[in-house]
RNA sequence: GAAAGCAGGCGAGGUGAUCGCAAUCGAGGUGGGGUCUGGCCUUUGGCCCGAUCUUGGGCUCGGUUGAGGAAAGUCCGGGCUCCCCAAUGGCCAGGCUUGCUGGGUAACGCCCAGUGCGGGUGACCGUGAGGAGAGUGCCACAGAAACACACCGCCGAUGGCCGGCCCGGAGCGAUCCGGUCCGUGCACAGGCAAGGGUGCAAAGGUGCGGUAAGAGCGCACCAGCAGCAUUGAGAGAUGCUGGCUCGGUAAACCCCGGCUGGGAGCAAGGCCCAGGGACAACGGUUGGCCAACUUCCCCGUCCCGUUUCAAGUGUGCCGCUCGAGGCCGCCGGCAACGGCGGUCCCAGACAGAUGAUCGCCCCCGCUUCCCCCGGCACCACGGCUGCCCCGGCAGUCCAGGUGACGAGCGCGGCGGGAACAGAACCCGGCUUACGUCCUGCUUUCACCC
RNA sequence: CGGGAUGUAGCGCAGCUUGGUAGCGCACUUCGUUCGGGACGAAGGGGCCGCAGGUUCGAAUCCUGUCAUCCCGA
């Protein structure tokens, strides 16, 4: 299933700001990046959403898989996780979650425990 | 029954529910804005209440719709958009792996129908199929020679040489000169390309005649070429006649015919500004580097000042999905396809939507127990026969029980209902990937009637 | 969306233009040398030239299709 949309990250500019000034957390599978939110950099219509506390993107690039059905069935799994573990924040938080080459081939549950790990990790977890 | 060939179809089995996502429609409430009425405050004006209109990618509820036959590879052809050139038409140059014929199409290198050639026992399949009588190049090794040649070989008719008989002439004579004819003579000039050998390929093939030996030199048949006739819309097919015999390669250059404005591609191209921000040029400041320092030069980041310009970023909006569109029926055509009528609206995202779970029915696979069928093994009882009778033993028959095996159906249980693969401006093709899937036709072989 | 390059021995690469013998270096095997090893010297093995068709007498080379990998630009 897929995140709603007050949970999701949109425009390049955000993508660019988090790239370039966000804090990376390396795992073996996936990197997760963070950042303190700046709506600023949202469009105008998404600023009117009630403040969320999280938002997040999750990356599959071309070169984890070279099937487009096998990463988008990866991006679903990441969402769906997300869902049913959602991080927990006292201040609004942007995260972007990295899928790493070699990830196509790795069991679910190792993925989905890095995931929750790198979260753990971020302090964004109970 | 097996094997094979061809054509076509389908591609989450049907139905329902819940959660979640995207687009769209409707309703509700809410926020913003406009107008009007009334009230309040000190006038320009502001605030409040109510009504009405409008708007919003925010909220809630409900409805509808939601990936493919290849969406893929990006190999061709277009539509559409902008720039340059021309401004209609023709010619030249350039480009094109465009190249049998006829048709289809918006167009194509695609499709359909045929012709020739090749493959297969066959159904069928493949085909890049103009020109080598315009020129250039290449044809390794071998071979004499790969576009004009002669190694072995055959002949040596005609010339030449040698020898012999005869005739004529000169001379007293030996002898010399000339000539005709002859030779299992020589093989010098020369003739030949049949045979051997080489090679993918040797200059038409086979046979007979012919010749000194041979050769399309002549003849018959065959192959090729040219002409004519018939036939076909054409590629071609069939037949007749004629003289003649010419290597291959153009997916080597090239020649001929045909086609063709060039380039970029939806990140094309256009609109709009709220907020935010300050490109570039100039001056100053700070940091890094070559080697410790200085200067100069170079590069980068940030900040400040000032001036000029009006642009830059961003799916914020348009392009954006009604189209060479799908389905049904009739008609024309062998077919590809076309015409007419009716009917339907069927994804439009922009960090990028289709997923997860469950119920019932259906289908497939595996399996326990019960039932039934088949033969097999074992057990006990009974009947009959034989060993003279009871008994005992042996054989056989009927029914019963048990055991394992094979096959089937119902019930129950478990598992499965997939594979290849994810739209991004849109179409037409091609190619590639995929299924215990479905249907039809045909061929060959085996068996039975 | 557009453009380009490369697949040859275990590894890195020539050869393709102009078709005819598949080669070089490292690695491997054997022998020599040495007390032994390395280095050195000598000999040798290993390839259907990514795959499938075609042209040709003959294809790593020419043509077409296809698969895989890599790079560049907007």
């Amino acid at each position: 299933m897929a995140l709603p949309p007050q949970h999701r990250l949109r425009g390049h500019r955000v993508f660019d700001r988090i790239y370039r000034q966000g804090l990376r957390l390396h795992g073996d599978l996936l990197v997760l990046r963070l950042l303190a939110a700046e709506p600023a950099l949202l469009a105008e219509p998404l600023r009117r959403h009630p403040p969320s506390s999280w938002r997040c993107g999750v990356v599959v690039s071309a070169k984890v898989h070279k099937r487009a059905v096998r990463r988008n069935r990866l991006r679903r799994l990441i969402h769906a996780h997300l869902m049913l573990h959602p991080p927990s924040t006292t201040s609004p938080q942007w995260l972007l979650l990295s899928l790493k080459p070699g990830s196509a081939d790795a069991e679910e549950a190792l993925v989905l425990g890095e995931c929750s790990e790198l979260i753990r990790k971020a302090g964004l977890s109970e």
